[in-house]
DNA sequence: AACGCGGGGCC
DNA sequence: GGCCCAGCGTT
């Protein structure tokens, strides 16, 4: 196993010619800006976050601005960045932040691990990219880079243990941690990938165990991803866009509820005159769901507080 | 530990 | 058509 202090300088330099330009590096960034990149980049890949986040930030630059906003155009602006429940966490993260630490963004892992929609990962992040303090940030293209390089084994576990956040903690650096941190992480992203990583530009190949061994496949991985077609996570996205683009055209909101909408019956006559957007939309969950399931998943939004129903009408919080 | 949760792009 | 993505919260 190749030693720490042999890898450091090769990621630091690497790291420093291959930098994505995300703007969120750029300088002047605020630590709430950071937290919000974090948000959106959990699970959703950062070049479908960035025009977002540009947009997003804009429209509220501080937690007391996000904190005031009205949750239905919270949930409009995150649009289809997938796992609308984030925008709803990260709302009530930005009052909590507003409310009890005075609208500034908490330093410490502990402060932030409190937080909505904040995990062990992302408060690393945050205390790592935000404030500058030693923090152990653990993602996936940072787990997957270490079992490569360190352990010779091409895909970490699938959960994430204390014993191996205690070996990561040991790599990282007592200087320049944080470019440790984002350098490695770089790495993952754009190079030691899942999937047919770029060993031959890799800065670390001649020390890379798992390279060295012949980049062995693993012996076989569970499926980790779910399937989509046909699941209810599909058509809960369906029915959360129809609320999105209705509001979003200023339609009344009694044309949103399942059974006043018919979402599974035709009535054109309903239909007709709505704006192209909402049609889709609609016709979209009517393809995908019984009525039966629409009002189960409709119960269930609702009871997520992702819609609200009223005198039979749905419409975003 | 296992599951539910979105959506788009790439192989 | 599967795989992957700067994970989190609940059970």
């Amino acid at each position: 196993m190749p030693v720490a202090s042999a890898v450091h300088p090769r990621v630091l330099e690497w790291f420093a010619d291959n930098a994505r330009d995300l703007p969120w590096r750029t300088p002047g960034t605020s630590a709430w800006g950071v937290l919000v990149s974090e948000v959106m980049s959990q699970q959703t890949p950062m070049s479908r976050v960035a025009p977002k986040w540009e947009a997003w930030m804009a429209t509220w630059p501080t937690p007391a601005d996000l904190a005031a906003a009205p949750t239905s155009e919270v949930l409009i602006a995150w649009d289809s960045l997938g796992y609308p429940r984030r925008a709803l966490r990260l709302q009530e993260c930005a009052r909590a932040i507003t409310e009890r630490h005075d609208g500034v963004v908490p330093s410490t892992e502990e402060e932030l691990l409190a937080l909505p929609g904040i995990g062990s990962y992302t408060a690393a992040a945050v205390a790592s990219f935000a404030h500058r303090n030693r923090a152990t940030v653990l993602d996936v293209n940072i787990r997957r880079v270490l079992s490569r390089v360190f352990a010779g084994v091409e895909h970490p576990m699938a959960a994430l243990s204390k014993k191996e956040t205690a070996w990561a903690a040991g790599l990282v650096p007592t200087h320049d941690h944080v470019e440790w941190n984002a350098g490695v992480m770089e790495l993952g992203a754009l190079v030691c990938t899942s999937r047919s990583p770029r060993c031959a530009e890799c800065p670390l190949q001649d020390l890379c165990v798992w390279n060295l061994a012949g980049r062995p496949a693993a012996p076989e991985r569970k499926p980790r991803t779910q399937s989509w077609a046909g699941t209810d996570r599909q058509l809960r996205g369906a029915i959360m866009k129809v609320l999105r683009t209705a509001t979003t055209a200023g339609l009344p909101t009694r044309l949103l509820t399942a059974s006043a909408l018919d979402l599974t019956t035709t009535d054109e006559e309903t239909l007709a005159g709505l704006p192209a957007p909402v049609v889709a939309a609609v016709e979209r969950v009517r393809d995908l769901g019984t009525a039966d399931r629409i009002d189960r998943l409709v119960t269930d939004l609702v009871s997520d507080g992702l819609a609200v129903l009223e005198d039979g009408r749905l419409r975003l919080p």
